[in-house]
DNA sequence: TGTTTTTACTTCGCAAATCTAATAATACCA
DNA sequence: TGGTATTATTAGATTTGCGAAGTAAAAACA
């Protein structure tokens, strides 16, 4: 019965990278329909969960340079949805706030993917949540995915384009 | 016991959210190492896969237009990793080669993310891995990553430098 | 056969995400 | 006070990726 090791490792990769891709994929589409990039909308998220964070704070916080965080928070502020405001304890620093326009994106936004994993998720028997929960949780400590406080947010964010994907599409 | 379900449905997503992490940073370092970036690599290993693809074929399988093909087709042209030969049947095509510096490249690549996981996944008991798998395809199917004919290989191919992270990093 | 359409690939220009390095302002420490 | 460290931005470079336009070859059609 049981089939051989080589099977089930290539199968469990096979998942893994579907699960990517899927992300990566709705990663587009969401961006689109909501008027920003997976990465900008990241921000948005962690601006909303920490309140008014520091660009460094950012930075920290999604793993990249301040430099990058600083373009992400100028394509923000020039839709009209974020906008710096001067530290009064810390003149070197800045807090990023969210405007109402901000607000409303991050509402609107997060559906695509989201929703249609929450809404299966909770379709599920009780037990076969728990399991999921136990075999993604292995297989993201087996990942090595050390400790990063992730918010409980799906989003890839490391898409470029905002555009369709491409032509094929088998 | 049973915790509540909100609690459940916020764990799957940060699992997930860290399996993400994972292969986007682990892709930046097994490109560093290899000294192809994610994208390059894909497509060496579709390469690998499909014998001597063209362009075209390489742009279905990846998901991505024939412009991005051409352009990475390009690099691995450049690095002296693969080469374009002209197809004699129809002329309108080309099959990329790869060559024997590409071959090694693919071989020591995919050490980094692969190997860890592999390691891993070997020394869990029979059960485990079942369960394992299970759980990944449930996940795949819930986010909807059609019927993808994904290569047993993990590699974002979503990532752009191949610096090291951020300073940060918790 | 000759014309039209389709297909394959490349070129070009553009956008987004990132990085590193440099710079300016400020804070902290001794 | 002077030197060092931190914060943020700017500048410049890469890489992935797209669409549009162009070219060449093959296929379809009349």
């Amino acid at each position: 019965m049981t089939q051989n090791p080589h099977n089930r490792m290539d199968e469990s990769l096979i998942a893994l990278r579907r699960i990517l891709r899927a992300t990566e994929l709705y990663g587009r589409d969401l961006a689109q329909a909501a008027g920003v990039t997976p990465a900008q909308l990241r921000v948005l998220q962690i601006v909303e969960e920490k309140t008014d964070p520091t660009p460094k704070a950012l930075a920290t916080q999604m793993g990249v340079s301040q430099a990058t965080v600083t373009s992400l928070v100028d394509k923000l502020v020039a839709h009209g949805m974020a906008l710096r405001r001067a530290s009064e304890l810390d003149r070197r620093q800045s807090n990023i706030v969210m405007t109402d326009k901000g607000r409303r994106t991050l509402e609107d936004a997060p559906d695509a993917l989201q929703q249609r994993y929450v809404r299966k998720f909770v379709e599920l028997a009780d037990w076969e949540q728990a399991q999921l929960v136990a075999s993604l949780e292995r297989v993201a400590d087996m990942l090595d995915a050390k400790g990063l406080d992730a918010a409980p947010v799906l989003a890839t964010g490391a898409l470029r384009s905002v555009r369709k994907p491409g032509p094929s599409q088998a």
